[in-house]
RNA sequence: GGGAGAAUUCCAGAGUGGCCAAAUGGGACAGACUGUAAAUCUGCUGGCAACGCCUUCGGUGGUUCGAAUCCAUCUUCUCCCA
């Protein structure tokens, strides 16, 4: 995978970029829809690629180990044969899952154990199996198995927990190196940078991640419960020292405004279940501010969903429709919202790296944060 | 024509003397959701000057310290027999 930094923003940290896989190209800052079982929930990849406009979506490996499972995956030819989606895809390493299934694993210096949220079953989870449970899945970029704690976790465990996820790293990628993709297309391998909320953390460990020359790196545990403010000032400490010519990834965020504040301190790729599980909840999001659609005022405002929205359904369908819809518990409503959301997620990010080649990115921001938290 | 039963807060439906402004569902209304155990979850649903007070359980009138609950009567509905 290769990462061309295109342009650097004058007033701010914001990049446009491009990064170049061997299912594609992904324009940077960009948005990655998530796509936890293979599957970017209620949105057709047709949908997704012609309308939305996607580039690059994500799956996840814990899902996709328990279900349909890897013996599945393999003989389908890995994710994009299976799933048929034929742009870069991204694969979190089931980290994740670590932190929000706290109540069901066990952590140890060698790994994680577990038990199945589907079944109950118990599995083993290690950054050598994890590697390569991520070789078998096959995404463009795999990322490293890394403890996420809450972002309120006290020092003495972040502590701990940084120096548990950085051995786990210098594993991954030592099983990296041992193994070669299955598919024919080749695999990056992200490192995650974690320490809560603790600037000196971060520091470390933002420090300790570049040692492996991976092609892109993320942040990781942040938007896991600490103030907006902390995460924005966790990610400008880690974007000073992390590589410029290399791809930055925010994993997990986040909102809309999320989005934008982290463009403008250097982040390139975002991804976030919050446009397709909000969606699926009533909520869509407009360059105007949210909607709840659910709402009494839209039962009978026939005007179109989102007049200035990019996809199909924002002016075929109308408010009160989709009101309808939602209530009736129609799933044609979650369809509707997902792509919307998705569409319109994908639409910011496409505005924000207009703005940076055009130099205005700094006031159009802030015009925009002021616009997004309103309250349609 | 005769007999039996039922009427409860938006709906369905508990409650059969005080712990009842009234269970539980549903609906309505509102909120939450950030590397997806989420087409999920939470709150709220008589009124008010609101840790208390007022009005409410088909209507009216009683019994009782106290009634959605007991009695009388009226109204409406359902079922059974002719």
């Amino acid at each position: 995978m290769k990462f061309t930094l295109e342009h650097t923003d004058a007033s701010s940290r914001a990049r446009a970029g491009r990064m170049t896989t061997d299912h594609g190209e992904i324009l940077t800052p960009i948005f990655m829809p998530v796509g936890t079982a293979a599957s970017v929930k209620g949105i057709f990849h047709r949908d997704l690629k012609e309308d939305a406009r996607a580039q690059i979506i994500l799956a996840n490996t814990y899902h996709l180990y328990l279900r349909p499972g890897m013996e599945v995956i393999e003989q389908a030819g890995g994710v994009h044969r299976f799933s048929t989606w034929d742009r870069p895809m991204l694969t979190d390493s089931g980290g994740f899952q670590v932190f929000s299934l706290a109540e069901r694993r066990k952590l140890s210096d060698e790994g994680c154990r577990f038990s199945s949220h589907i079944d109950g079953s118990r599995h083993l989870f290690t950054p050598e199996s994890v590697i390569d449970t991520e070789r078998t899945i096959g995404a463009d970029i795999m990322m490293a198995f890394d403890e996420c704690p809450d972002g309120r976790a006290e020092r003495d465990y972040a502590a701990k927990s940084l120096e548990l996820t950085h051995r786990w790293l210098g594993r991954c990628f030592e099983q990296y190196a041992r193994t070669q993709p299955k598919y024919g297309h080749s695999q990056s391998l992200f490192p995650i940078v974690q320490g809560c909320t603790y600037p000196d953390l971060r520091a470390r460990s933002a420090e300790f991640v570049q040692q492996f020359g991976a092609d892109g790196y993320a942040i990781g545990g942040l938007a896991v419960g600490e103030p907006a403010e902390v995460m924005y000032s966790m990610i400008e400490i880690v974007n000073d020292i992390l590589p410029t010519d290399r791809p930055r990834y925010l994993m997990g965020v986040g909102t809309p405004i999320n989005i934008l504040e982290g463009i403008a301190r250097g982040v390139d790729m975002f991804d976030c279940v919050m446009p397709t599980r909000n969606g699926r909840n009533g909520m869509l999001f407009t360059m105007n501010g949210v909607i709840n659609i659910r709402n009494e005022k839209w039962r009978t405002d026939f005007s179109p969903i989102d007049p200035e929205g990019t996809s199909f359904v924002d002016t075929l369908y109308s408010k009160a429709y989709l009101r309808h819809l939602n209530i009736a518990g129609e799933m044609l409503a979650a369809q509707i919202a997902s792509l919307h959301n998705v569409a319109f997620y994908l639409d910011l990010v496409s505005r924000a790296r207009n703005h940076i080649f055009a130099g205005d990115f700094t006031q159009w921001k802030e015009q925009m944060v002021v616009r997004l938290s309103q309250r349609l």
